[in-house]
DNA sequence: GGATATTATTTTAAGCCTGAAATATTTTTT
DNA sequence: AAAAAATATTTCAGGCTTAAAATAATATCC
């Protein structure tokens, strides 16, 4: 846990230029990102479901109408938690059959769906809420603030990385023809 | 995209010790944390259906098999790859039905499974490692060595502190007389 | 204005995933 | 050695998730 992964240590003498082809680093880097995503999810889905009987899409979608007044579509949503539409859909069945989410047509624009939380959507969870960033708190508590800033600029950093790899990907794709 | 969130902005002014409570510096470097796995799972997911057919759980558990020589247990694979027992019999069902995947009783204890990759199974893998490798590398592609490193290394600093937490809470709740 | 294309959502079929209960086997206790 | 406890895996019910097809409504084109 506390050494470091021999791959890493990087020297005049081993230089990653000097291993044309080798991007092990990189996976491993990505294991490790993976390895502590998983940590954290698991461990807010069981405290999610012990204190609160509830589950984590479902928390994740009442996240984004609580933080929207004046409502948000489907679409919308969906592009948020970047998961499907019919996902969506789906968690949002739920939480409608448990009085928690209203939905209704737009007035202007009737395909679209306007979710918003009810009065007991909201309340519930607000209280959730406060639960949750307590216990994020405490899962980075070995991490001092510099620490975080630290990782917080290198995650956005890596977010730009992707971003800009995801679309040059998409970007090829369009132009050697592939029709919509 | 680009510009820093406010709330990470710590001058002498804003200490986190004076808001006391406040804990949405850990909140937002989750959501980013959870942001980046979700893009690159995604993308994975998506070039692994494109080029191989085949689906993230099923690359990830024959990349646990291909480490190991001997084979491994449900168990083992279960544990490392963070999912239930049941899931992966779930996933091995798949790939054992299409020849990628070997399991038998071990000799000496037959409540164990020991699954290993078929010859096919193992130069399938081989061949979509080698592009998986590529594509993360490309996903990274934004990050100069240095800061792969760091971050490396603050993910290391994240994962300690997580198993930290998780165990902390495990024995408070063992404690408690939470009866097996 | 009517045909066509686009957009938003839902449905569908299939696979993933979980926790808990059930099953099978081995180990420990008495 | 029989009974009880522990261990490894599977089964089960239920929910999540996706991509692709279907549906419905709006916008665009001629």
């Amino acid at each position: 846990m506390e050494t470091p992964s021999p791959g890493l240590i990087l020297d005049r003498e081993t230089k990653a230029s000097e291993r044309p082809g080798d991007h092990k680093d990189e996976l491993r880097l990505w294991l490790r990102m993976l390895t502590c995503s998983t940590l954290i999810e698991t461990e807010i889905r069981n405290r999610l479901r012990e204190e609160f009987k509830t589950t984590l899409p479902r928390f994740d979608l009442m996240a984004q109408l609580d933080k929207s007044t004046t409502g948000m579509t489907v679409g919308e949503v969906s592009q948020r938690l970047m998961v499907s539409n019919g996902n969506v859909t789906a968690v949002v069945a739920g939480l409608l059959a448990d009085g928690l989410v209203d939905k209704r047509p737009a007035a202007q624009d009737r395909r679209v769906q306007v979710l918003t939380l009810t009065a007991l959507g909201r309340k519930s969870f607000r209280a959730m809420a406060e639960r949750h960033e307590g216990w994020i708190a405490e899962l980075f508590a070995g991490l001092d603030q510099p620490e975080i800033v630290q990782l917080f600029r290198l995650l956005g950093q890596t977010k730009a990385s992707l971003h800009q790899a995801i679309k040059r990907r998409a970007d090829e794709a369009a132009g050697r023809g592939e029709n919509a």
